[in-house]
RNA sequence: GCCGGGAUGGCGGAAUGGUAGACGCGGCGGACUUAAAAUCCGCUGGCCUCACGGCUGUGUGGGUUCGAGUCCCUCUCCCGGCACCA
């Protein structure tokens, strides 16, 4: 059983130091930014936080190391905007609202003024000047004013889509309102409903959003997740004849990224929604058919996941015709096949395609192999074989490979006009509507007379009255405010009715990196001055959770801005690195429930901040996560203590005359490789090795001090780089010894050490002498020994001879400065 | 199922194809102390050995190489994402 560990203290006043230079740096400004600053500019953003009410340590392990990397910039003589805001609009305010009675703004606002107090703590490099929160109108306003510029340009649009609905609760309810299939609050069946909704048509910028070329520094999992999140296949559109044709359409449009395998066709399966389903439904399948799509819209998602593998539908009584053969085959429905890809139909080939296969088995269905699998005899597949090889039972396309095959067929079939090689896209249009209240309204009006009508630019913002009712309706709570909904139409002042869906969130984090730049600024969303000085982003950190909403959205609503002409670039984000996720101590999620949830007010409150900030960072590689530990704490703390001992002892009292210049080339050795260690790995987010590399510094700077032989200038010079380097990683108490060693404030606004790769050369190396590649000496020789001298000092060491006596030595590998590998037989 | 990432001491982790285990935690021993804490010093992958030293060791099995934690192939397990995408 472990016990509560026992706690270092630390040897100097940790909370008093925070407090005291927190005060110091608010007042003087110190990370005020000014956009006409003339050193070159670095734009760092962490994303900013939902105001959930307490900044727990997870906010922390995103915030710290990352304003760590921000400060690095700023001593590398960077112009660095580092700012911070609260992503203010959604759910989990109107939930309050309607579980405690309170308003979503106050709810909202009161979480924003404790978590700003929390963020203060933290002791990061935001100017607070610059800080947006995106429920305020001044910010909403220019979602409506982007909305409507992409409405302008045709890239927003209405269309019916299904949400999903509780028929208990009457009510819309967000996919994380689902649980199991059921209404997270009231526990019954939810079903889907179909309501006119406004989307952005991302669609149309697949192809530039599937071009990474623009972004420097992306993880190339995010690139990965983003190429599947959008689902390019290519393929050939194909149509089959209907039969009988005493219908308006005469074919149905199928989509198939394997046309190869068009002569092994034994059925058709359209989507239960398909529109021609209706028509194609013969009198005597009337019934089924409709049962059939009854209990489909019924069936939640979770529900068709449990029935793993299996594959339900009904014929419908057509038959369609494979234009290749001119073979007749039944037409099915079912539920496998989705409205929303493709052509919403599918050719079956159950012969060389799982899903096709299981159906065909279910339904008796012929199976017709056309690419026959290596040491295939001709006999019955007992699975689909999706594999290469040489087509058959194909007519006159016999004998090719089938990717020849591919090609020869969708050329006959465009020279016949019976398709078209095409491409599809897993991704859909972004649904902006949202049923909701505390969101930004939607700036459309609907008259009567003139249809659809934008609001006039001059009428923004569309206000989000205060009053509303947030108890489930059926409908948006604005719908029920009739002083909302009751307006006059722009075009022709008649009576007519506001939108009264409200945005998705996802819409304010699209441009809100421009918002910082100029937040007050009431002519545009963003000063084109300021613009100019600061876009795009150079650095963007955060969870990889957002890997395709967010970091998808905003690709491409930078990429439609950038087509209307507002901004003149093409990725909003040069480079992103992704934090991993900070465990607990049991190496488990955080939870409330598990208990082992850490609050940083706690912890902070005892040791400071920059004993957490440190620890966060030597966890572990930032990327990675890790798991909070409070013996770990300890040993940051003790560290601290020490480098607090070390910086406060008085060089004077060195003895001078106990120098020793070796001992200081060494010093300044460890010193000048510890700054660029430390560099490189601040400069690449490697927090954990640059924090180790500056313990090895102090566990060096101890030992000549306790062992002597250092000048008084020399330790001066190490004491003063090493608080230097600290200074972004522990922002605090590196001020305080900045003091306390009689330097200038601030130490923040001094250049980050540089190095000398003279001074930081080893003289010594440590020869590894290997014997077939294992190790049987190491000898210490100078650094730029030569190949010969390095072979004869391995041959003569008696160590290597006991496993070299007797053989004969037909190979050396000498590798400069490291080893020596002498191959025996 | 598909895509991506990973597996190194008791723990977190470090290691441009070249000394595996830096740094820290924990543990053990010692100093200081009436004592404990704190602090400081030393040891700390496993096995064999009084010792010198040797053998072995980075999830599994193979391969490439003078040399593999690192590169290639196989498998197992873990984490993340997507999920009937035709």
């Amino acid at each position: 059983m472990t016990t509560s560990p026992r706690q270092v203290e630390l040897r100097y006043d940790a909370v008093a130091i925070d407090r005291k230079w927190q005060a110091l740096w608010d007042q003087d400004g110190l990370h005020r930014v000014d956009n006409d600053d003339p050193r070159p500019k670095w734009y760092e953003m962490t994303m900013y936080p939902y105001p959930s009410g307490d900044l727990h340590i997870g906010h922390w392990y995103a915030m710290a190391p990352a304003d760590c990397h921000a400060r690095f910039r700023r001593m590398q003589g960077y112009n660095v905007l580092h700012p911070i805001g609260f992503d203010a609009f959604g759910l989990p305010a109107e939930n309050a609202a309607i579980s405690r009675g309170i308003h979503p703004y106050t709810w909202t606002m009161s979480n924003i003024e404790n978590m700003r107090r929390q963020l203060r703590s933290l002791g990061a490099i935001y100017d607070w000047d610059r800080e947006i929160v995106c429920c305020a109108p001044e910010y909403y306003r220019w979602n409506q004013w982007f909305f409507l510029k992409f409405y302008e340009r045709g890239l927003a649009y209405r269309n019916k889509a299904p949400v999903v609905w509780c028929p208990s609760c009457q009510t819309v309810l967000a996919n994380e309102q689902v649980l199991n299939g059921n209404c997270e609050r009231c526990g019954s069946e939810i079903t889907r409903r179909d309501l006119e909704q406004w989307f952005f048509r991302i669609t149309e910028y697949t192809d530039r959003l599937l071009d990474f070329s623009g972004l420097q520094d992306w993880p190339d999992k995010i690139l990965n997740m983003q190429t599947n999140w959008i689902g390019r296949s290519e393929g050939v559109e194909i149509s089959f004849d209907i039969a009988p044709s005493n219908i308006d359409e005469k074919e149905i449009r199928t989509f198939t990224t394997r046309i190869d395998t068009i002569f092994g066709v034994t059925f058709i399966v359209l989507a239960p929604e398909h529109p021609l389903v209706s028509q194609l439904t013969t009198d005597d399948k009337q019934e089924d058919v409709e049962a059939y799509i009854n209990r489909a819209r019924q069936t939640s998602e979770i529900d068709r996941m449990s029935t793993e593998g299996e594959k339900t539908g009904v014929f419908i009584g057509s038959y369609a015709i494979n234009r290749l053969n001119g073979e007749r085959v039944p037409v099915y429905i079912g539920d496998y096949v989705l409205m929303t890809y493709g052509t919403s139909a599918v050719m079956g080939v159950p012969a060389h395609d799982a899903r096709d296969f299981v159906f065909a088995k279910k339904y008796g269905l012929p199976v017709r192999t056309v690419v026959a699998p290596i040491e295939w005899n001709g006999g019955e597949l007992s699975e689909a074989y999706l594999g290469e090889g040489f087509m058959t039972n194909s007519a006159r396309y016999e004998g090719m490979t089938n990717e020849e095959g591919k090609v020869a067929i969708a050329l006959d079939i465009e020279k016949n006009g019976w398709g078209k090689r095409t491409v599809s896209f897993r991704i859909r249009d972004w649904l902006i509507s949202r049923q909701r209240y505390w969101g930004t309204p939607i700036p459309m009006v609907y008259c009567q007379a003139c249809g659809i009508v934008p609001v006039p630019e001059e009428d923004l913002p569309v206000l989000l009255p205060p009053d509303a009712d947030f108890k489930p309706t059926g409908e948006s709570p604005l719908a029920a405010n009739a002083e909302f909904v009751n307006t006059t139409c722009p075009r022709c002042h008649d009576p007519a009715k506001r939108e009264t869906d409200t945005m998705d969130t996802f819409m304010d984090s699209s441009w809100y990196m421009m918002r910082y730049l100029s937040p007050d600024y009431d002519q545009a969303p963003v000063d084109p001055s300021v613009g100019k000085r600061w876009l795009p982003v150079d650095q963007y950190t955060g969870g990889a959770e957002h890997a395709v909403m967010h970091l998808l959205y905003s690709r491409f609503f930078i990429k439609a801005l950038k087509d209307i002409g507002f901004i003149d670039f093409d990725e909003p984000f040069l480079r992103l690195f992704n934090q991993g996720v900070i465990l607990g101590q049991d190496h488990e999620k955080m939870s409330k429930s598990r208990g082992n949830v850490v609050n940083p007010d706690e912890v902070v409150n005892h040791l400071g901040a920059d004993a957490v900030r440190c620890f966060l960072m030597f966890i572990g590689p930032w990327d990675q996560g890790g798991p909070w530990s409070e013996v770990g704490m300890n040993g940051m703390a003790r560290w601290l203590n020490r480098v607090w001992d070390m910086v406060a002892r008085d060089p004077s009292e060195i003895n001078e005359a106990r120098a020793v210049p070796e001992t200081k080339r060494e010093i300044m050795r460890l010193l000048h490789q510890t700054i660029r260690k430390c560099h490189n790995d601040l400069d690449r987010f490697k927090f954990n090795t640059a924090i180790a590399a500056l313990m090895e510094l102090t566990n060096g700077l101890n030992r000549v001090w306790a062992d002597g032989g250092i000048d008084s200038d020399t330790w001066r010079e190490s004491i003063e780089k090493f608080l230097l380097m600290l200074a972004p990683i522990a922002p605090h108490v590196t001020e305080e010894m900045w003091e306390l060693t009689g330097h200038t404030y601030s130490i923040h606004q001094q250049l980050f050490p540089t190095w000398d790769d003279g001074l930081a050369a080893d003289e010594m190396i440590t020869l590894v002498v290997q014997v077939n590649g294992k190790v049987r000496d190491k000898l210490e020789v100078p650094a730029d020994i030569e190949e010969g001298a390095a072979r004869e000092l391995a041959l003569a060491s008696p160590k290597v001879q006991s496993f070299t006596e007797g053989k004969s030595i037909f190979k050396s590998v000498y590798v400069p400065g490291r080893l020596v590998n002498l191959v025996v037989r």
